[in-house]
Formats: C-alpha cells, sequence, structure tokens
DNA sequence: TGTACATCAGTGAACGCGCGTTCACTGATGTAC
DNA sequence: TGTACATCAGTGAACGCGCGTTCACTGATGTAC
C-alpha cells in the first residue's frame, strides 16, 4: 500500500514537470529507482496508472474550489461563485500539466472509467449549491425566470434539471452551463497560451482581466 | 513541390484517422510507399511538418469561416455573427483531430514558430470587423460604452485596442475577448467530451444548444 | 530453539515494437558539347 | 546524333533511443510445527 502510494508521488511529479506525454512506467520506475517490471506489482497497466493520476487531479482540483468556496460567508453568493472561479484559475496556473491531463485534448485509445465521474463533477456541485442557494432566495436574474425557450433545449436539458433541481428554468440552467464552459475555456485559453499578444502580462493584468469575467459571469446570472 | 504537396496530403490524412500524438514520419512515408529517409528530401523534420500542418489548419478553419460570415448581407450583423460561430463549430465537428492540433493543450517541447500567428488570426479578424461595424453603426451595447474598468484593465487591453480600433472602450473589448473565449470554449468542450452527460446528443440538441449560446453572445455584446 | 516451508517484493533479461535522423549509395533523367 | 557529365529522387541499412509487457528467477522475511 505504501509503495503504491510512493508510486503515485513520483508519477505526479513526474506529471508536474514533464508532463503527459512523456509519462512511461519505465519513467516513474527509474525516478523510484526500481525496475520497470517491479511497478507491475502495484500497477495493473498503464492506463491504471493514468486513471489514477487523473482521479487524483480532479480530487485536487474539486478539493481546492470546495476549501475556498467554504470559507466565504454563505449569505455572500458573489463572494462564494468568486472564490470558486480563483480557486479553479489559481489551482490550474499552478499545475498546468495536470489542468492539460483532465481539461486538455483527449488521449487518443484512452477512455476514462466510471471512477473518475464523481470526482469530475465536484467543482460543478459547488457551483451548483451556489446556483441553488441564489434562486431559492429569489436572488437570480428575473429576465432568466421568465425567458422562453424552444422545446428542443428544454428537452436537451432536461436530464440535467432533474439532477439539480426541477423547479429550475431552462434558460437558467443553459447560461449557467455556458458560464461553467466559459470560465474552464478561460483558464485553459490562459494556460495554453491563446491570451498571449491578446492580453497583457503585466503585473496583475492577468489577475485583473480574470476578475473582470468573474464580475460578468456574476452579471449574466443575476446574482446578488 | 508536387511531392510535398502529397506529403502534406498523407499528413492531413493520417491526423485526420489518428490524430496528432501518433503522427510520425515513418507513419507517412509508409503512407505513401516511401523509404522514410525520402521524405527527409521535401521535410526538415517532424517539427517543420507539424508546422505545416498547424498552418493547414489555421488556414482552413479561418476560411471556412470566411466563406461563411461573406455570404451574409452586410447590415446583418447577428447574422454575420452568428454564421461565423457556426462555421467555427462545422469545422470543429468536421476536423476534430486538426481542432485538437491548434486548440488542444500544447505538445510539450514543441514552439510555433512566427508564421503561425498570421493564420491563427484570420477567425479574429472576421469577428473584430463585425464588432467595428457595429461600434460604427452604433449597434452595440450602451451598457459597455459606458462602463467605467479599472486602470489595470485599460493597460493590460491597450496593444490590442490599438490593433482593431483605438476609439473601442475597455469594457467592450474585454466582453468581446469574453465571447471570443467562451466560443472556443464551448467547441472544445463539446469536442473534447465534457459535455457528455450534461448537455442531450439527441437530433438537433447540440445545434440548438449551440444556438442558444450564439444569441446570448451577441446579446451580451449588444450587437443588433 | 530449530528446521521446513510459504510468501512476496523485486530483479534482469528478453520480446517486439516504433521512433527521428544520418549516410553512402543507386539509377534514372536531363543537359552540354 | 552520340557521348560525358551533372542533377536529383529515392533506397536500404544502420545508429541509438524509449516504450509496454512478460517471465523465470532470487533472496529475504515471516510462519508452522
Amino acid at each position: 500500500m505504501e509503495i503504491k502510494g510512493e508510486i503515485l508521488a513520483a508519477a505526479r511529479r513526474h506529471l508536474a514537470s514533464e508532463g503527459a506525454p512523456s509519462l512511461s512506467l519505465r519513467a516513474i520506475a527509474r525516478e523510484l529507482g526500481m525496475t520497470s517490471s517491479a511497478v507491475y506489482r502495484y500497477v495493473t497497466s498503464r492506463d491504471d496508472l493514468l486513471t489514477w493520476l487523473i482521479v487524483d487531479a480532479y480530487n485536487a482540483l474539486g478539493e481546492s474550489a470546495e476549501d475556498a468556496e467554504s470559507s466565504v460567508a454563505r449569505e455572500d453568493l458573489i463572494g462564494r461563485f468568486g472564490a470558486t472561479c480563483d480557486a479553479v484559475r489559481r489551482w490550474a496556473l499552478a499545475n498546468p500539466h495536470e489542468w492539460a491531463l483532465i481539461y486538455g485534448s483527449p488521449v487518443p485509445g484512452y477512455v476514462a472509467p466510471a471512477d473518475t465521474i464523481g470526482p469530475a463533477s465536484r467543482v460543478s456541485l459547488v457551483l451548483g449549491a451556489i446556483l441553488v442557494d441564489a434562486v431559492r432566495g429569489d436572488r437570480v436574474s428575473e429576465e432568466l425566470k421568465n425567458e422562453r425557450v424552444s422545446a428542443t433545449l428544454d428537452s436537451s436539458l432536461e436530464p440535467l434539471r432533474q439532477a439539480i433541481a426541477s423547479e429550475f428554468p431552462t434558460a437558467l440552467i443553459h447560461q449557467a452551463l455556458m458560464v461553467w464552459v466559459a470560465l474552464y475555456g478561460m483558464v485553459s485559453f490562459e494556460l495554453f497560451g491563446q491570451l498571449q499578444n491578446v492580453v497583457g502580462e503585466g503585473p496583475g493584468e492577468r489577475d485583473e482581466f480574470f476578475a473582470q469575467c468573474v464580475r460578468q459571469w456574476a452579471k449574466e446570472l443575476g446574482i446578488r
């Protein structure tokens, strides 16, 4: 058990410093001073190890978001939302290769097993809870509550509505998804270098740019 | 010259069917029935080939966006915007591996040379032109025109403002960037499977979901 | 207290694979006189 | 019209590398009688 932990730690270190593409069982064995074959006593295959790392990354990200969000007063919805967004971004900046592993291009041939679903949704649950509080406290956009949408959109979001809160209007759920995707898209763009030569990189510039995004997202949801 | 074209075509085919990670000079040579060493007469290295493919993908995406946008009447700003967004998404769905190559996780060790900058910005130029027309025709959000922002944000977007149109208010530029990132983020999420179990996949559901996003983005910019 | 045996972590060699890149070469085609 | 030479596309073998995975094995530790 303990050695399995060391293997995972070495894999994490390797991932963090070299990135996922060069992550191999042999590299990890080397890092631990073992034979590559010895690693097979603890790990059944390369994909098995990858899954461990993916679950691990999701959990680390989720935990950091949960921690940040839970330290804000419950009534401060905007504060909770901002803390969550910031935590996601900060974790990603601190762990770029882990982020790429879970939100970058999928590895061809690798299919994530079901164990990853739970950890993968931790951040969404945090964001969802804030939204639920907003709706229950009637602190959400009026416009979204009354906006009418097509039947197709209604049905495409029906499963999700059931999972969160069945009284939510479709337009609100759609807007929440847009914000959710925008958050991850923004973090990925910053991380993957797509903002180069677009948004300044001077002291505090990226932070302020992101803070403005967060304010705007809150506004789009009408959270107050 | 002609053979170089065939090599690129084979590389494109291989990329489209197998994905970037397994793209090797040897695989392409095999596909063409050549020796791997023969390829070196036309390509200086693997990175050189990668650059060609990246430029190629940017150009294909840019061209499809330009074509779609230019077929809409000039006064129909929302139509032009929607056509561009749709073209981006349709191209991505049709060419997922190419999309992953240019907007997925960066390949460690590979640095994009300067030749990629031009092709990479074609879509942005299309979107930018629509925004310029909107501002010049006073068909853009009043709110954004008057919103005040911090000095840091101002300075972080100053280079971009100079590049587009110096009379643009910072808040508008910021919002435009948010929409730009949201568009790419949404397409990536759909393509990389992150919307699985979130947005229905029945007939027309994803299309309608995206169409609603486009409407919302136009609304956020106040384009009319 | 001492011996026989089972358990189990880890070794080392090997399998077959694919990769990027180099290099001396062949053999056909085109050009110059 | 015929010969000598240059050009150049493509070959084939080789270099040294790393990978995932298997397998028979060693050698230490723990357990049973």
